[in-house]
DNA sequence: GATACCACTGACCGATTGGAAAATAAAAAT
DNA sequence: ATTTTTATTTTCCAATCGGTCAGTGGTATC
């Protein structure tokens, strides 16, 4: 049993200062950033802290551990995403399928781009079987996979997508979006792609709607 | 200037040993692992040692520092990458692109499949500036883009792929077969797909060519 | 078999790691 | 203004980090 006075004397639980507030998010900030560069075992919480201009013990007084601040900066990209992928999302008519695709991998490409980690957390802990990874699947990947990979097998139905496992198709758009994204850094090397300029990121929004979505929309009337 | 004594008076320069050889391959294997999984700041040489089942102060021995060694690890795996991918394209006779771009991918997910540090050591390196990554892009990323580049827009023009960008084209399609094998473990329980099975492995390959090269190959006479 | 070199072992170094604990400062409640 | 709680700072710890080095054992050459 824990401490925790039942309904009756609950302290009035004085509320929390702001400048504890700023302090979270600086670190929160921080930690995406560290994390999404060097993953889970190569970031050290005084990386973290000097990032977020910060004392470094300050981790453990707002988040308990360092896996609790992977946890709770994890879960503050997904839900960022999920609220600007609903917004734009619900904007679109259900009937309008191939409106909704573009919709959707717009507000993937753009989110990607302001904020990378998206899909380089992913990466960084799809490398081995982790707790953490197991976490991600339940709490993020998998409630989208399961809207999404629906959505795809009955735009197949109408002849917009290709034929073939919906499962891998939709993990194919999703890698060409924030996969590329994720590899920003080395496309402007190789290729000469800048991900970071509206005019790329546009060209790569069209050229995966045309090839994943080709069929043309049937007539709505 | 260093000490090697010129052309005259050169060292007979005893014989390297089979155990070191073994030795080295052990920790080039053991390495090659580690890194991909935790990246370069995530893995500690004491780590590899313990996979390898050496003593750590082999490393420095036999590669002078971790750095040293995680250019010859990576080195490893593109070299075998692409001897590989040579061996197979040169199978197939010029003046059949689709088969050449048939073999290419299915060369790149069955390498990937045995080896998924080919994209993972890629992936770890692109989410921060560092030597590491320039060292990559000049080594080995470059020299394949080159080649592979312009390929591609040959058969745009014959109308074999979709139009658009031959950069973003080929970045695309290295990130559906790779960065999908990379992602493997997160796949297998979001998704429920299995791409160490061959039958899988096989439709995603079927699939990357059905979207990706989707024109008919104009007739050879 | 003696010798010289190669491969390996064990012990150690200063620096960094995640985290705890005590002392201090700042803000809110009375 | 005093008390109480929250937030921050300073200091410290055992464990691990990359790397060095002297010494030991194994192997090939003479």
């Amino acid at each position: 049993m824990e401490a925790q006075t039942a309904d009756v004397a609950r302290k009035p639980a004085r509320k929390q200062q702001q400048r504890s507030i700023v302090t979270q998010q600086k670190l929160l900030d921080a930690a995406i950033e560290a994390f999404s560069e060097n993953g889970f075992k190569g970031t050290s919480t005084r990386d973290i802290a000097e990032r977020a201009g910060v004392h470094h013990p300050l981790i453990t007084y707002h988040f308990k551990n360092k896996e609790q601040l992977w946890r709770e900066a994890t879960d503050r990209i997904f839900r960022e995403f999920n609220v600007s992928l609903v917004k734009a999302m619900d904007e679109i008519p259900d009937i309008d399928p191939k409106a909704k695709a573009e919709t959707f991998v717009g507000t993937y490409l753009h989110y990607s781009r302001s904020q990378p980690a998206l899909h380089r957390i992913i990466l960084q802990e799809a490398n081995c079987p982790s707790e953490r990874l197991d976490w991600l699947v339940e709490h993020h990947l998998r409630p989208l996979y399961d809207e999404v990979h629906t959505a795809i097998a009955g735009m197949q139905q109408i002849g917009i997508v290709p034929a073939g496992s919906p499962a891998l198709l939709f993990n194919m758009i999703r890698v060409c979006a924030g996969g590329l994204v994720a590899l920003k850094l080395e496309l402007k090397q190789t290729s000469d792609i800048d991900l970071d300029s509206d005019e790329q990121i546009a060209e790569l929004a069209d050229l995966i709607i045309r090839v994943f979505f080709p069929g043309e929309q049937p007539s709505l009337g």
